[in-house]
DNA sequence: CTCCATTTGTGCGTATGTATA
DNA sequence: CTATACATACGCACAAATGGA
């Protein structure tokens, strides 16, 4: 048999009709079955959260053995386009939000441009002596006083990341109390604190989840999580907030871009 | 017994000498511990890799109980400055290694700052026809040629991430032979074909190892690496490169700064 | 709870086309 | 040319997880 054949579809109406256009013939047939799928999704006929055909019925529609079309579904699975459920099916997965890293802080900017409400939930606000890292990024003594606002972020009412921001009680008196009904934090430093809210750096590395932010999160433990500390400055470049943020990671991307 | 007391330290001549400039009243003791010891590591008193004095030792010298002193070291374990092991000791962990991201891309450069010898291992040169996301970011049609780099990134002969590059063909001709040999990715670009390299955008997000990037990277199952997608072009725009990177979450962490 | 149908995960054997020495 | 190694594809069987009766 031809191991390199192109594909002989059977196209059933129970299934989307496929493109016949664009005939590919010198590529594997689990890459052009996954080149299909794919095509399926991206072009809304499957959905995210929708469930596919089971590998009986897509290897039946592709007139292929099973090996070959679970072949293609891994490839779309490791790059995280599809989710695959043992015993279920498989499934169109989540997109990842893609947060641009700018130099304002635009999170529910970023949410709104996926279709998703986003939104807050306040932890914790607080008044904390600094130490170790905080103290040295917000620049104070060891002892001295910050507010620190533990808050976790939410897209369309699910937990996406918590953060830790530190911020100099001198320079934000009050915070405490005002940070209970926020909405926006951007807002309430820029509007009672006179504050622009500007992002310096911002260093990401990977770890494991926490067993803390595991249940705060809503995932399993040793999921990974981006770990996110970022340095945030007024106009005039005093450091203005310390902020230690976890997202998960399988819901999450930063995106940097050197426009 | 007082819980906010100071350190009452016992000075003891096998032991670094601990600064009593700067007595802090306030605080925990836990913390306050926990910042002598940051300093005892900063200062370099302790270095990477040494065992620091048993617990026991420790808690006789700062005259606290165990258990005090196991709360610092948590502390300082949890944000990763030190690293503990059952039955063994307590170890200066090695610092992450902070990998700015600017419009170049100067990895060695970064290893160089931290006093490491960077390197690179090939592992894969060849051409293969595109699909799925290469396709799409390099903009070619499904099927076209580029060639793959695949190669390690070494820091003192360890391994820190594997990578994945994908150049046109096309653009690149007898890219494959000429990779075999190369020290310098970036200088061959330069040198042999005039191409600029120019860092577009940076993907980040958390994920954990797979197998195989597991035994490359010298990484247990299931350790979190970053997934970090970049897209590079050259001066007039085009793009050149579209790279997938797996970094040690552990040992890496990726800076960004908003010059 | 057990039982069972459905669905994905895994293993083995076979065959064929492609690339390389 | 042969010999070998590798990638691709198919067929069959069973294990493991899920969910409903």
């Amino acid at each position: 048999m031809d191991s390199t054949r192109s594909l002989r579809l059977r196209e059933l109406t129970r299934y989307p009709v496929v493109t016949s256009t664009h005939r590919i013939h010198a590529l594997p047939v689990y890459i052009q079955i996954a080149e299909e799928l794919r095509q399926n999704v991206e072009s809304g006929i499957y959905r995210v959260g929708d469930q596919l055909p089971t590998e009986a019925q897509l290897s039946d529609r592709f007139n292929v053995n099973r090996h070959t079309l679970r072949r293609a579904i891994a490839m779309l699975r490791d790059e995280g386009l599809l989710r695959v459920d043992r015993g279920r099916g498989t499934f169109v997965a989540a997109k990842p939000i893609r947060y641009p890293i700018g130099k304002r802080v635009r999170f529910n900017e970023a949410l709104k441009a996926h279709g998703k409400e986003g939104g807050y939930r306040l932890l914790r606000a607080s008044e904390v002596p600094v130490e170790g890292a905080v103290a040295r990024n917000l620049n104070l003594p060891v002892g001295a006083s910050a507010v620190v606002i533990e808050r976790i972020g939410l897209a369309d009412g699910q937990p996406i990341d918590v953060t830790n921001g530190y911020f100099p009680s001198d320079r934000f008196p009050d915070l405490v109390e005002r940070a209970q009904n926020m909405k926006s934090l951007s807002k309430l430093l820029r509007e009672e604190y006179d504050c622009d809210h500007i992002r310096r750096s911002t260093c990401v590395s990977a770890r494991t989840v926490k067993p803390n932010d595991a249940r705060i999160l809503g995932v399993p433990l040793n999921s990974p999580i981006l770990l996110v500390e970022s340095i945030n400055c007024d106009r005039d470049g005093t450091v203005v907030e310390y902020g230690v943020t976890r997202f998960r990671g399988d819901s999450m991307e930063l995106l940097f871009t050197n426009s």
